[in-house]
DNA sequence: GTCCGGATTGAACGGTCGGTCAAGCCGAGG
DNA sequence: CCTCGGCTTGACCGACCGTTCAATCCGGAC
């Protein structure tokens, strides 16, 4: 049996279409048999592998932001100074900024999972582990920062709640296609903000 | 004709039943049914006064925000000094802060309709003109107190769109229950923030 | 009192969709 | 080559729900 299983994962496939319909057509509107579809399959074996259709959805939002976390993170880490890697992680984080990017991404399963989370108790406790995680991240990069003097001392808890909260009211706008809130103001305006707050002085104009 | 009318608005009851329905159930779980029953009408009058169920949604959705709106602008412009007209309309901005409003508020339906206004362009052109109208009144709070001296000059237009995204990120964190984030603490780093951000000096300590 | 027309009802229709199931497929092991 | 058991199918069921519609109600006009 550990033959047909690593070179054809079906709980992950599923997973994978799964996240691809719900982000082009929404939680509401998405279908056991469009996932099915997606996966060249018929739509009672997604039953087979996943007890109901909540179920699959809500591992379908945590495994999308999973992944998207820990590519955030890998590249990230890359970076050797504080103020690249919060520069980093506000450019991946801002819908559209990067070339080859889907206008409706990441950012557009998040509002699904705050929508879903309201009323659906399990949703709303991975919301909270995947916030927590995202906070931790960022905070991280600040404490990083103000160890190697980088950054003036500071309650790096509290500045990665600011500045997650303004990445995330920013992000919702530019994903909205708010015709007065681009890519690029959004990443400018969060470093703004944060370099402020952090109380780090940015060497050339704001800009 | 005139007579039964003015007193008996049904178009309005329907909405205004809608609106709780959707907060308490949640705009995906609503039924035509259910809205009738709060009005306590039988479905087919639903109908009757709307096209359809996705239109009868949307307007509720935008009568619900227009209330809020003129609510707050009406309790915001009582306050003679800036600032405290940008403190309370951030405190009527945090979901719970004040006492006797529902734990899913406002808020709530916000999410709702960024989640609509992601593929429903008639909801999409009515989140941005209600959102413009938000910035907008942020602007009109700090271009006054720029005015009067209260505050230093500065892009009051951009100081609104920050200002206004953290108020978002936060709200959402709030509205979530987020056990770290409490009404209380939303309303303290906003408007911490947002001294910063104007160049107003915040007389007490930033508590 | 009668009539008119909008308001209201509630039964019924048609379509959709999640979930079930009995049957078939197929690779592996004997 | 046969058998076993997990994988896969697709037809089917039952429930739900938006919408339609013919019938009824009822207040005002005359």
């Amino acid at each position: 049996m550990g033959n047909r299983r690593p070179n054809r994962d079906r709980h992950q496939e599923i997973l994978e279409a799964a996240v691809r319909v719900i982000t082009e057509r929404g939680l509401a509107e998405t279908r056991i048999s469009d996932i099915a579809e997606r996966c060249g399959v018929s739509p009672g074996l997604i039953l087979y592998y996943f007890d109901s259709k909540d179920r699959l959805l809500v591992e379908a939002l945590t495994f999308a932001n999973d992944r998207f976390y820990l590519r955030m993170s890998r590249e990230v880490r890359r970076l050797p100074r504080a103020w690249d890697r919060l520069a980093r992680l506000v450019e991946l984080s801002t819908p559209g900024y990067l070339p080859g990017e889907e206008p409706l991404d990441e950012w557009a399963l998040w509002v699904e999972i705050w929508v879903r989370a309201l009323r659906d108790p399990e949703m709303a406790k991975e919301r909270e582990v995947l916030d927590r995680r995202w906070r931790a991240a960022i905070a991280e990069i600040i404490r990083g920062g103000q160890e190697t003097g980088e950054f003036p001392p500071g309650d790096a808890d509290e500045l990665a709640l600011r500045i997650g909260a303004l990445i995330d009211g920013l992000a919702i706008q530019v994903l909205m296609n708010d015709s007065e809130v681009t890519p690029r103001h959004m990443r400018d305006a969060c470093l703004d903000v944060a370099a402020r707050e952090i109380g780090y002085a940015l060497e050339a104009a704001p800009r």
